[in-house]
DNA sequence: ACTGGTTTTCGCCTGATGGTCGAAAACGTG
DNA sequence: CACGTTTTCGACCATCAGGCGAAAACCAGT
């Protein structure tokens, strides 16, 4: 039996882990094997160690489900604190969005697998509502941030990367803006190379790459900026929640 | 002296009150008058109970400070987690940002003051750091949401608003601008009331107010948009974290 | 009254950005 | 060598933001 002193709670760390894979995007789960919510699908996580920050923690925890090198982003979602969120004793919980390129597929243990966000299992505690919240982060940075880099391949042409934000958004995009929009941005470099064409023939596709492959925020919000300055040149973007 | 047991943490909750100050915004701090960190300013806050989540948490130990009905907007910042960010036994944070109106000056207790965010005394533990991620937060969101709603008085001219944005961003912002955009976007409404004009006379301004009291999403993030759908009308946007 | 100073508001222009469409380029197949 | 396919590029248009300067509306003097 735990006994938990009063005004102290465990703290645990839980991971949506996101990867493109179309039509829609699916998130790392494992079956859990004991009660509570046996047979049920539970995000990555574990309890936090009292040498390590949370991120540190959630780090290590996924490294038991992936590879690391494979998970190209991780941010912080938010903190899930509902008394009532899971059986007694309380835990309280630190959610992190993170996210695999589609071009790794990560060798994952028995009891866990990848699933479609539209077609989610019976999910454990407040897991699948947590699943929800990092998706919307996703689709948001997607909009506004250089984010992609982390689910898209080094490599890719503009069709495959439109494909990829298709799927993340739920909803067609187009490849003329999108290529537009994000070499004018900066985010997108072509590489001078192309792609073979399909078997159906066709013109063969410039491919592009991200220039850089840490966070940053793209989007000019134009309005109020200080006067003078060009809209370029955003600033690096932390490793902590959502700006 | 206080027995944790292994695993579990003391969980506080945190608030970066902001109000804005002009020229620029300031922080509400307290005093500790014990040990550790004794006569160093804190942020207000305290212990999350039993049976409260985080948010409850906060908002009860605000009303501590201040009267609860001026803040008019809270959201989640982030977990603050640091195994040494102070002295042991160690306690996990959960800090949030609240913004108090300019035409709103509550009264708060003997051992609470603002304190200008450029001139932060000697802080406790690291609430200075959070403070600072707190107005880094602010300003991000003054960008591509409402969030002015909660940091001016209820009915205002252009003018008035412009020195408010310009103490809140730490730059010069155009008046002209600032009203095309904000009404473009239907966050600015014009009541039709004109204030009257100062001791030097000048023309008088017209008064505006803000159309919502909750936080909306107003820049279009145009690219990448659903086909042939107009840009107005965002979600409404949750409490949580920073979208 | 009229003039000058002050403040706000509005209109105009320019440049940047995004959406859409269609033509042209580059490839494979019959 | 004509045809279908896929990608790329340019053209056009609407919207949006930034920057000015003129006009509007007020006060205080003379």
């Amino acid at each position: 039996m735990e006994v938990t002193e009063p005004g102290t709670y465990a703290h645990d760390v839980l991971a949506v882990v996101l990867r493109i894979t179309e039509p829609v995007p699916s998130v790392l789960l494992w079956q859990r094997a004991r009660d509570p919510h046996r047979g049920r699908w539970a995000l990555p996580g574990g309890r936090l160690g009292p040498d390590e920050d949370v991120e540190a923690s959630v780090r290590r925890h996924l490294a038991e489900k992936v590879d690391l090198a494979e998970v190209a982003h991780v941010e912080q979602l938010g903190v899930f604190s509902d008394p009532h969120r899971g059986p007694p004793p309380r835990r309280i919980a630190t959610a992190f969005l993170g996210l695999v390129p589609t071009d790794a597929d990560p060798t994952v243990p028995d009891d866990t697998a990848w699933h479609r966000v539209d077609r989610l299992p019976e999910t454990a505690f407040d897991h699948g509502a947590i699943t929800r919240d990092g998706l919307d982060r996703l689709r948001a940075k997607l909009s506004y941030t250089n984010i992609g880099f982390a689910l898209a391949p080094d490599a890719f042409t503009v069709s495959e990367l439109r494909d990829l934000y298709a799927a993340a958004l739920g909803h067609r995009v187009s490849a003329t803006n999108l290529q537009r929009v994000l070499t004018r941005r900066g985010v997108l470099v072509p590489t001078g190379e192309t792609a073979a064409p399909g078997p159906a023939g066709g013109r063969p596709a410039a491919v592009f790459r991200f220039s850089e492959h840490g966070l940053r925020v793209t989007d000019p919000f134009a309005a109020l900026r200080p006067p003078g300055e060009p809209a370029a040149e955003t600033h690096p973007a932390p490793t902590r929640p959502g700006s």
